[in-house]
DNA sequence: AACTGACATTCCAAAACTGACATGTCGAAA
DNA sequence: TTTCGACATGTCAGTTTTGGAATGTCAGTT
């Protein structure tokens, strides 16, 4: 009789760390800035969760602290034992694939509001959509794209920004037209 | 100096909970079954965190229990003060636009599989997106539309569905391609 | 020499969420 | 009449997530 293994959910803010350490070491406070600002958009992540996480990942010996710096900073690497877990995340496990969206619940709920708060709302939509957008391929223009695996893959996930963002843009532009006026 | 009050988040629970008992009162069994067909791609929630709402709501005054039925069935009605809350929470608050993406999020970490396994794992997504674009289809044929603001907004947010889906497919499709042979 | 801002970590309270477990009722069919 | 599936709610321990407080170091400027 095989003991499956429990399915713990959850677990993406752990790979990601994981992942995040493939490319080379790094600090709490480095990898606390690559959560602001390029997974800002697809896993936003706080200190506490960041400190606490890699704090666990040593004791469970998928990470190693292999250097302290100037400030008490600490330098994590990646032991093999990591990158097999990285490895068996991305290739055996399903991925959650249900998001929430607090966007799309309101638009349920628009119908309380008047037709005029309502095209409001969808009008602001757009625009932050749009405003995204345009970050988004500013991005893509000043990075300078070569063939490697960040390179391929970062485009990859860029290209997902671009797209999701120009969908969303152009639906709530037609969804304020089927709101009646008045 | 006005005091700014205070952002509370991760209100939509309860704020989904008010939305649905617009409509017409219901209970906790009621709403769950709402939650797990119609609410389940936007906003997932599970009996313990629904009927805990529930009593939160009640203890508060948003919904009262208007009726007792058959099997300690409580129905739940919205109250003058829960119309309020929820107007008031789409019209003067700001949504969480920012939602997480496990799919997306390992998107960023395929380089460590072989391109073999990247290919497999875009495939994947490309038909999971493709059948749920399916699924939604045929729900927007089920469903006969009127122009009540149920069927208004209810059309706008499935035609979200469908916008994403298609456009997941076609990423995804897009993205497979992205990856060098072997 | 004092100041300032970026660097860097630890700890904590509270809220939200998950995944059970526990309990029981009612209607219909076998 | 027993059984079964749908109806219906309550509770709880454990984990995740949030948001912030507290603490301190180092480098460069004033």
């Amino acid at each position: 009789m095989s003991r499956v293994e429990g399915k713990l959910p959850g677990m993406s803010l752990r790979h990601a760390l994981l992942g995040l350490l493939v490319e080379h070491p790094a600090s709490g406070y480095d990898l606390l800035k690559t959560f602001s600002t390029s997974l800002a958009n697809v896993w936003p992540a706080t200190q506490s969760q960041i400190y606490g996480e890699l704090t666990k990942l040593a004791d469970s010996g998928l990470v190693v602290v292999s250097d302290q710096g100037p400030r008490g900073r600490k330098e994590y690497t990646l032991t093999d034992a990591g990158l097999a877990e990285l490895r068996h995340w991305l290739a055996e496990t399903e991925p959650q694939r249900s998001t929430r969206s607090e966007v799309l619940l309101r638009v349920f709920f628009l119908g309380v509001l008047t037709p005029e708060q309502a095209r409001g709302y969808l009008e602001s939509l757009a625009g932050h959509a749009t405003a995204t957008h345009a970050e988004l391929a500013a991005l893509h223009d000043a990075v300078d794209w070569d063939d490697d695996n960040l390179s391929v893959y970062g485009r990859i996930a860029l290209e997902y920004g671009l797209r999701f963002t120009a969908m969303q843009q152009e639906w709530a532009e037609w969804a304020r037209t089927q709101v009646r006026t008045s």
